[in-house]
DNA sequence: AAAATATTGTCAATGATTTGGCAATATATG
DNA sequence: CATATATTGCCAAATCATTGACAATATTTT
């Protein structure tokens, strides 16, 4: 159906998700096209073209309803289903990701963590044990869990990742600095830090490459 | 010089670098373009054309180098400069980043770290102290500070980010999940974990619509 | 209820990015 | 050292993404 969607259209559904979810919170009923390419600073026309990838949501003379464009990108996003995620690697980051609250109101709910250090097993983020790896297999092939959240060194996770799709895994969230290879069916959504700070490094220099006399 | 690069071309370069980094370290000495697609896995054409918006780095009929390619992404990338750091919000995700040595090889020096929490300031991150937003301006506008990162909700984010620009900061990584509003000169790296977060849902929901009979 | 105004959805034009092809020129071989 | 082979750098073609324009059609005003 709609299957051959830009992942550059993709990538700017969550930013108006954001904006509309201000507007809704304002008690904003309507916007048109060009009022909110003003707040985001895009075009228009952007914001007509992308949301026709998916129908029609507007009206003309009248713009569109915020509640209704709201629900109906969060239904293109797939936010009305239930997700359960666990997270392997139980550091600072798979802490920090387990401990926001917002990913559970958006209907992502943390089912467990697992780690291979002794001293973290056993202990708890917000109510869920932090299991030995050990038990990893098992708990993703008998619970029904949809993302398993990578947030290992790069060296362990490409092995990790082969046990997680072993086991039935369908989805990862990747924070390990590594390419994982999986099967078409498995979906990785990668977050490498180190290529964003690298970016940032680059427009630093490159601006003041361009703005030295 | 180099004004008009897209920040498509600039997204793959640290791509490009880690590649040639696992070469360096298995003391791989040449690659050709089409050798490095196939790891890769993109089309040689792009190496080729991505390398050349920054002049030829290889050989006909030899390739490229790879230790003298490593050191000209790195110099591309701004990567022989050291930087300076500071962390705002010292949770969970501050300190994973506080304590991810890697940055710090690559000439990314923690200077500092700050938080409202009194019970995280006075705490360390790898030897550096946690201080309170108070001594933040005057921080920032004494020290060489070149990179400011955000790991704060994203209420505060927006005053704080004002504070860091009045005090004469350069560039912000931006954790908070909110859109910075800063004058031109200071250079801004977003990393919206959630969007990222609901790309990966919008994949798993649009394979499982496109796999059902 | 007619006229004026607003604004979408969509098409066509433009602009940007990616890919394919090949001359030029290096290395490798006999 | 002449010939065969490899491979870049670059150009042109093809593809993809963004923008601009406007008919169609709704809302708002008088």
């Amino acid at each position: 159906m709609d299957k051959d969607i830009s992942q550059a259209v993709i990538s700017r559904l969550p930013r108006y998700l954001r904006y509309l979810g201000e507007l809704k919170d304002k008690n904003v009923e309507r916007i048109s096209s060009s009022e909110l390419s003003v707040l985001m600073k895009v075009t228009a026309s952007q914001i007509r073209q992308d949301l026709n990838n998916f129908g029609g949501f507007g009206q003309q003379g009248y713009g569109y309803n915020v509640d209704y464009l709201y629900s109906e990108i969060s239904k293109i996003l797939g936010l009305e289903h239930q997700y359960n995620f666990i997270i392997i690697g139980a550091g600072n980051l798979g802490k920090a990701l387990g401990g926001y609250l917002n990913f559970e109101k958006r209907g992502f709910i943390l089912k467990g963590m697992f780690d291979k250090n002794p001293d973290l097993i056993g202990t708890q983020v917000r109510g869920v044990k932090v299991m030995p790896m050990e038990e990893l297999p098992e708990f993703v092939r008998s619970g029904n869990i949809d993302i398993a959240v990578l947030t290992i060194p790069k060296e362990g996770a490409v092995l990790v990742a082969k046990i997680l799709v072993d086991n039935g895994i369908r989805a990862i969230w990747n924070f390990a600095h590594v390419d994982l290879d999986v099967p078409e069916y498995v979906q990785v959504e990668n977050v490498h830090l180190s290529d964003s700070l690298m970016k940032l490094s680059y427009n630093i220099s490159s601006y003041n490459e361009n703005h030295k006399e």
